[in-house]
DNA sequence: TTGTAGGCGTTATCAA
DNA sequence: TTGATAACGCCTACAA
């Protein structure tokens, strides 16, 4: 017999394998692999003898022999920037939560510039992932590899001009366009925008947004500083802010939550002066802390679970069915009252 | 030649393997497989032929395979619960860091209860990962089975009784203690304490190193509540100690920084406390709200980033060497002197 | 330096 | 229902 004869005993004791099993129970090796294969035909005996010896032997079916010779590693890339976990860890964990719950694995890569992603990306490829979610950006090039060998992907709040991919939004710019219909209504003229780091497309478009709807109100006092995301950065755009206009807006719309926290607690601290009775702050995310009671702030809240659960859902139908056409799911955020502005009641 | 005859054309579109490349580049499967070795003999004309071919094929070695054949899967499992994840998102970059920097990709384990460990454990050997790091708990038996496989493994933040363990810590006890010391030298007489989840060993060092150093000093006046390490837990837990003492007490202590600062909060909005002129309140952890203005905490800082170094630089060596006996570093926790607390001038 | 051949631990395809 | 046998894609002696 071969099976008996290839290993006398276990290689490394504890690594057993279903040879191993096979010796032991006295039956075939694929015997072994169809007990471990959920709706295989076996006889109840047969399965019994199996699972007695595999107990034994602490036999645990090698997954990565699984995934070379079946095509499917059941793993699942997440590319995430730095900054966007520090600032957001649900992200990260809705997304574990999702695949977790059908099964797959996470293959975590986080980015400490966006520069890195091609690195990242040569890595992707070679572990075979069956998917990979994208909250970082891409170029088309590196879209274009990952379409070549049919990696199913989607982008989480960006995407790509002129391409159809798929992707999970937030619609930052009605957001922002919201904001400034409150603000504007409740009698604010003259208006203050920190914006995120130069690479961020979400910052771009909350900004952009906000512009917009200002320019369409015929707002003409309006000043555009740039963050970081950072909390310092909120509390320095603030004093950007007051230097360029030569006063402190009424309003500053701050591109991420905990810049807006940083601007108010330098409007508070620093400045002296009221929020929302001298100032009113708004902000984007709707992040732990913004509601906390030193805070209260008026935000527009990403749908973080759902969007999380939608990227889920998009990448493992399309790993069951690659032929599916791309999508683009788009999510409204959440206007969220708290008392960091001063607006109308609802 | 078998080369040829086994693959007429790429069977899928962009996924070429070393076969396809050597069938184009006309050498053998192994010179292809030589080429992607870093440090093996092959002839620059030959490097550049496979390469070539490797290039138009868009081939990648595929590493599953590879894993396979060395015994290596260049993955290291990190497990570590929700909880910690969304309060201290620093710790899972930090370690993503360092393993991406020495080439080792991590498969991220969350837990939402701590019991879910069982299952994860189950995919973590399957999946032939070459170490793990726990930051979470784990049953004597559990770890039987790592080390029953010969995956090294090192526990963060938590160790095992009557064990030798590879584990990197905080002295959270030593922590404790010094926060204690500096509030009973500056007068502080009654003391409320906000402790963690039940099932949280951090917490319970915490919470015992004061409630010992209280002890020691022949303070009497203490209570102590159970929080969840929330903001909002924080802030019950301000009301609880209140109707258990019968007043508020002089100085809180909270297991975590979140609660402390919820702890905060309910005593300025909701009680219309001066903090500290009428209440200390300090904390553990170190993390990025807690320097906030609106907060200043004074706290026990963690030396994440050394930790996750430490971590990371075990496991590897472990990896490596598995013959390497288990190891226990300890580091010291940052004393941060914020302005939450009423405190001697150090 | 290069090629041949044998495995790594599974699953999948057939006969039996 | 069971058991041979051939892949999966790569690495690695060993021989040339």
């Amino acid at each position: 017999m071969k099976s008996s004869s290839r290993k006398p005993v276990l290689a490394v004791p504890g690594r057993a394998t279903s040879y191993d099993v096979a010796r032991v129970a006295k039956v075939s090796q694929s015997a072994v692999s169809r007990c471990f294969k959920p709706g295989a035909s076996v006889s109840s005996k047969m399965r019994a003898r199996v699972m007695k010896a595999a107990e034994e032997l602490g036999y645990r079916p090698n997954a990565i022999a699984r995934s070379l010779i079946t095509r499917r590693s059941n793993m699942v890339a997440v590319v995430i920037s730095q900054q966007t976990h520090r600032y957001f860890p649900e992200l990260l964990d809705e997304l574990s939560r999702g695949f977790s719950a059908r099964g797959i694995r996470v293959l975590l890569f986080t980015l400490e510039k966006e520069s890195d992603i091609d690195v990242v990306l040569e890595q992707i490829l070679q572990y075979q992932v069956d998917g990979v979610v994208e909250a970082a950006r891409l170029s088309g090039e590196q879209v274009d590899m990952l379409e070549k060998r049919g990696v199913p992907f989607v982008f989480l709040n960006r995407s790509l001009r002129d391409r159809p991919v798929n992707a999970v939004c937030c619609d930052q710019a009605e957001g922002a366009r919201w904001l400034v219909n409150r603000l504007v209504e409740a009698g604010h003229r003259s208006f203050g925008i920190v914006s995120g780091p130069a690479d961020s497309v979400v910052s771009a478009e909350r900004t952009q947004g906000a512009l917009e709807r200002l320019g369409e109100l015929g707002i003409r006092q309006v000043a555009v500083v740039p963050g970081n995301y950072s909390y310092e950065s909120g509390a320095a755009g603030l004093r950007l802010l007051e230097s360029k206009l030569g006063r402190v807006p009424e309003a500053v719309i701050c591109a991420n939550d905990v810049m807006a926290l940083g601007c108010m607690d330098a409007a508070r601290h620093d400045l002296r002066l009221g929020v929302p009775a001298d100032l009113s702050v708004v902000g984007f995310d709707g992040v732990g802390p913004a509601r906390w009671k030193s805070y209260d702030l008026t935000t527009v809240q990403q749908p973080v679970r759902r969007m999380a659960e939608a990227a889920v859902s998009m990448i493992v139908e399309r790993i069951e069915d690659p032929t599916l056409p791309p999508e683009k799911r788009t999510f409204s955020g959440i206007l969220t009252h708290g008392s960091s502005a001063r607006l109308r009641k609802p």
